[in-house]
DNA sequence: TATGAATGAGCTTTCATTCAT
DNA sequence: GATGAATGAAAGCTCATTCAT
C-alpha cells in the first residue's frame, strides 16, 4: 500500500511544483490521509488520526486545508483529471487514426493503459470510487469531465468503427457500456476484491480483447 | 425511493413473521435506516436522524438493535442471503439440465433474474455494495455465501457447457468474471449512475445475451 | 454470597408476613437487588440488570417500588432497625443488670452478638455501609436510631461501670468509640477485606475482650 | 472542603512539576473532580458537572484524561502512594531504633502522623476509601503497596517489641489490626461522621495511646 | 398483577475546527 | 508556519420510569 501511495504522491508533488510547492508537512498529510481514507473510508477517518499518522499537529492540517472535505478534494480531484487526460487532448482523433487502424488495436491499447493507470493510482482511485457516490461535488466534477469530455469522443470513435463495419450496430452507449464493464469488472476484481491472487496481465488482456471483439462482431 | 424501500420491507416483514414478528416501530426504524443509509452512507448517518425520520425516540432504536452496526447488519444480511438463494438449493444442477439446454438460455435466465432482484431490493443493495468494503463482518459473510456456495456451482455449469463445446475454453473464473462484469455494469449504470434515464429491459437483455454469447463462442 | 442473601431474605419475608405478604416476584427482586448492589454498588446497578437477574420484567420492579431508591431503602431500612433492636427494648437496663454483672461479660456478649449479626446480614450490611454516606435519608434514619436510641443507653451502661470503678474515667463517648472501633475493625477485616482467610471466632473474641478490658482498666 | 482540596492540590501540583507540568485547566479539573467525587461519589458524578464546576468545556477533560476512570485514578493513585510513603523508605528499621525505644513512642508517633496525613488529604482519602471497594484496579494497587510493603515492615516492628517483652504475645496480625482499628475508628469518627464537632487532638491521642498500650500490656 | 415496548433526558466520549502562543 | 490546548456540538448509547395491553 505505502509503495502505491508513494507513486501517486511523487506525481502529485510534481503537479503542484509549478505554482505553489507542497511543503514537507503537506506531503506527509496527503500521504497519511490517502492511506487512512483508503483503509476505513472518509467519513470514518478522524483528522486527529491523520495528524498522528502524518506526524504533524492537528492545527497544521487546517492551515493547509480549510476543512476535512477540502483535504479529500485535494486528493481526489487531480487524479480525476488524470483519469480522463488520455482522451481529452485536442488531437485525439488524429492520433487515433494514425495509431489504431482497427477497433481491436484501440481496445487493446485502452485496456493496457487503464490497467497501468489503475495500478499507479490505486489507493486514490479506491478513495474516489467509494466517495464519489457520497459527495455531490465530486459527482458533478466527474460528470463534466467524463460525461461530456470523454464520452463524446469515444462515441465518435465507436461510430467510426461501426461505419467501417467492424463492430455491430448496437447503440454507441451500449458498446461503450459493454466494453467499459468488462474492463471495470477486471480492475475491481484484480485490485479491490482479489488483490492477493497472482495475476497474469498479458493473458488477461488478450482474453478480454478476444471477448469484447467477438462479442461486438457484427 | 420510498416505493423501493416498501417493496423490500414487505418481504423482510414476511421473513421475520415466523419467529419474532417485527413491531410497528421496528418496521419504521428499518425503513428510515435504509433510506438514509442509501442516501448518505452508514458512517454519515446518525442514529438521531434515523429516529427522527422513523418518528420514534432514539432509545427505541437501541431497544431493538444493540448497536448501530447491528441495525446495519439486520438490514443487509437477509438480502445477502436472498442474493444467493437462487443458486444454493440442492437440486440446482438437475433444474439446470431440465430447464436450460444451452448456455444462452442459462445466461438469459440469470440476467433476467438478477435485474428483477436488483429492482426489487435496490436500496438495500446500494447500502450493501457500499458498506461491504468497510465492514469485515459483511465481507466474511459474503465470501462464505458467495465464494463457496455460488461460485462452485456456477463453475460446474460453465465446465459442463465447455465440455459440450458451446463456450470457449477460458478458465472458468474468467468466464464467470466476464459474464458477471457485463451484468453488474448494466445494473450499476441502470440503477446507480443513470437511474433517471428511460430503460428498455427487453432490448438490453438481448443485447447483453448476444454480446456474451458471441464473446464466448469458441 | 447467595447463601448469605438467602438467610437475610427469609427473615425479611417473615418481617413482612404480618401486614402485606411479599409476592414471589418481590422476593426475587429483593434478592437480585441485594446481590448486585453488594457487588457493584447502588449507583452502578441498573434496574434492567436487577430485573434480568430476578427473572422479571422491568416494569414489575416499579410496580412494587416506586423508584430505584425506594428499592434500596426497602432493603436497607429493616436491617438498620434490626441492627439496633438488641439495644432499644424498654427494659434494656434491667436485663443488663440481671445478665451482665461485669463490663467484661457485657463486652463479650455484645461482640459475639455483633459478629453473629454481621454474619447473618452481611450482604445487606455491605450495601448499607457503602450507601449510607451517599444517601442523606439513610444518614438521618441512622442518626435517629443509633445516635439517640442506642448511644444514650450505652452511655448509661458505661457510666454505670465507671461508677463501679471497673473502667477508666475516659469520656463515655471515647469508651464507646474505642470499643466500637475494635469490633468494627474486626468485622470489616473479617467480612470485607479478608473474607477468604480462615477465622477462629472464639480465639478472636477472647483477644478482643482482653484487649478492650486491659485497655480500659483504670 | 475547598481549603482541604487546596492543600492536597498544591502538593499534587508539586508532584507533577518535575516531568509534565499541570495546565491551569487541568488543576481546575482535578479540583472540581475531587470536590464532587467526595460529595456524591464517583458513579453519581457526571463529567458535565465536573466541567461546569471547573469552568472548562467537557471536551477539555477528555483531552487530559482519556476516560472518567482515568481521572479518578489520577486523583487517588498519588495519594495512595503518599499514604504508605512513611513506612517504605529503606532505612525504616534503623530510624525506628534510633527514634523510638518503646512501643509507646512508636504508636504515638504513628497516630500523630496519620491524623496529620488524614487532615491534609481528607477529601481525596474520602474518595479513595469509598471507591476502593468498587474499583478492582485500586484494590490491586492497594494490596501491593500496603499488603506487601507496609504490613511486612510493621510486623517486624511488632515482633521486635514482643521479643523485648513490651507487648503481649498475640499474633502480630492481631496486634496490627487492633492498633489500626483504634486509629481508623478515630479518623472516621472525626473526619467522616462527626466532622462538625470540636476535637482536641492532644487529649484524644493520649487516650488512644493509653488504651492501646494498656490493651497490649503482657 | 405483570409485562416489555417506548420514552427522552442524560451519560461518556469523539471530533472538526479555532486560536493564542 | 506550526503547534496543541481548548472548544462545544453532536455522536452512540444507557437508564429510570411510564403506560397500554
Amino acid at each position: 500500500m505505502t509503495d502505491d501511495v508513494d507513486r501517486w504522491l511523487s506525481e502529485l508533488i510534481r503537479l503542484y511544483e509549478d505554482d505553489e510547492r507542497l511543503t514537507d508537512k503537506q506531503i506527509k498529510i496527503l500521504q497519511a490521509a490517502v492511506e487512512i481514507f483508503a483503509e476505513k473510508g472518509y467519513a470514518s477517518t478522524s483528522t486527529s488520526e491523520i495528524a498522528h499518522r502524518a506526524g504533524v499537529a492537528e492545527g497544521t492540517i487546517f492551515r493547509h486545508y480549510a476543512t476535512k472535505k477540502d483535504l479529500l478534494f485535494s486528493i481526489v480531484t487531480p487524479v480525476m483529471s488524470k483519469l480522463v487526460a488520455p482522451f481529452v487532448f485536442r488531437d485525439f482523433n488524429k492520433v487515433l487514426h494514425l495509431e489504431y487502424s482497427t477497433y481491436e488495436e484501440f481496445v487493446r491499447a485502452v485496456i493496457r493503459n487503464r490497467i497501468d493507470f489503475a495500478q499507479r493510482y490505486w489507493p486514490v482511485l479506491k478513495v474516489m470510487v467509494r466517495e464519489i457516490s457520497f459527495q455531490p461535488q465530486l459527482q458533478a466534477q466527474f460528470k463534466v469531465e467524463v460525461g461530456t469530455q470523454v464520452a463524446q469522443r469515444i462515441r465518435r470513435v465507436i461510430q467510426y468503427f461501426q461505419r467501417q463495419g467492424e463492430i455491430v450496430e448496437f447503440p454507441p452507449e451500449s458498446v461503450m457500456r459493454l466494453t467499459a464493464s468488462v474492463v471495470l469488472g477486471y480492475l475491481l476484481t484484480r485490485f479491490l476484491w482479489m488483490s492477493e491472487k497472482p495475476w497474469d496481465d498479458h493473458k488477461d488482456v488478450e482474453e478480454m480483447v478476444r471477448f469484447i471483439l467477438h462479442g461486438l462482431t457484427p
